[in-house]
DNA sequence: CTTAAATAGGACTAAAATAGTCCTCTTTAA
DNA sequence: TTAAAGAGGACTATTTTAGTCCTATTTAAG
């Protein structure tokens, strides 16, 4: 588990299919037929990536979407939090939020931690890198060792 | 979004309440009265840790749990582990799973790569570290630099 | 000025995951 | 023999997620 949703997966699918030509404007369609992913859905991730500022859209006839910066410039982190709000990894970690136990919990703190580590992680990813599907991804480290996994065959 | 289940969370503060004293026993009843959880449920994520063997149990009267090897020994993964099954970022990141996308998919790999780096960085904090609520934790480092940032308040 | 191709925004439903409870069985110390 | 504990699993309610659909607005083109 902790596991990113399946729409938000969708969405960088989306958002490769849009850092392909980063200057054309693509309908919802054609990026629908080019994914194989439902229009409906496509059409409300776009909606969600425009709200969040990674893609600009174009209404009326010929209109489209493109994205908004650079791929480089969109990290992981940008993604998640366009598509399934800030990244935190326990409920006491949102803003005011308050917590039942908060006065016999003796962990909190360390999961927040935690959870600025993985943000860091996400956001030194670019949606660059993960259009990068084969070999390494340049510059993406843990702990000063760089990271580099095969895909599974 | 992208975080741990409530049910995790608490696993946590159970894990915690027994690393107090790693040699008694405490039975689910003064665990749950001691962090404030309901018994049921402390009940449910004790005997999930048992299965994971992240705890030992004794059974019958007397008995109880213990932690099953050093706090310094468990780490935030293999709470997560335990308690949610493997960290995975992604649907297509666990093993056998056939994505109906596979061959659109321009993706895929990448993410599997942030899994990994989001399991290291887990696997670096044990429960000794998620203890330590206040002050910095030691040797959690990510990209080189050392994280250390302070709880809100 | 009308039409068709688009996006905007939101309401709605269905499906799945999560949380929490409860019941029965087994084990073991007193 | 009894009571205190864990084991295991069934069950339900709640919440989240996914996906669809409808209506309004925008704009290029004829």
């Amino acid at each position: 588990m902790l596991r990113i949703s399946r729409l938000t997966d969708y969405g960088t699918v989306v958002l490769a299919h849009l850092a392909h030509d980063e200057t054309e404007f693509a309908s919802a369609n054609e990026i629908a037929t080019a994914t194989g992913i439902g229009l409906a859905t496509v059409s409300k991730l776009l909606k969600s990536l425009g709200k969040s500022d990674l893609v600009i859209s174009t209404r009326g006839s010929r209109g489209g979407y493109q994205l908004s910066r650079a791929a480089g410039e969109i990290s992981a982190a940008d993604v998640i939090d366009a598509l399934e709000g800030p990244v935190s990894i326990t409920e006491c970690s949102v803003d005011d939020h308050t917590c039942d136990f908060e006065a016999v919990c003796s962990v909190g703190g360390a999961w927040q931690r935690i959870n600025v580590a993985i943000r860091r992680a996400l956001q030194e990813v670019s949606l660059v890198d993960l259009l990068r599907t084969s070999g390494t991804v340049p510059g993406f480290n843990f702990a000063g060792l760089p990271i580099s996994v095969e895909p599974k065959s």
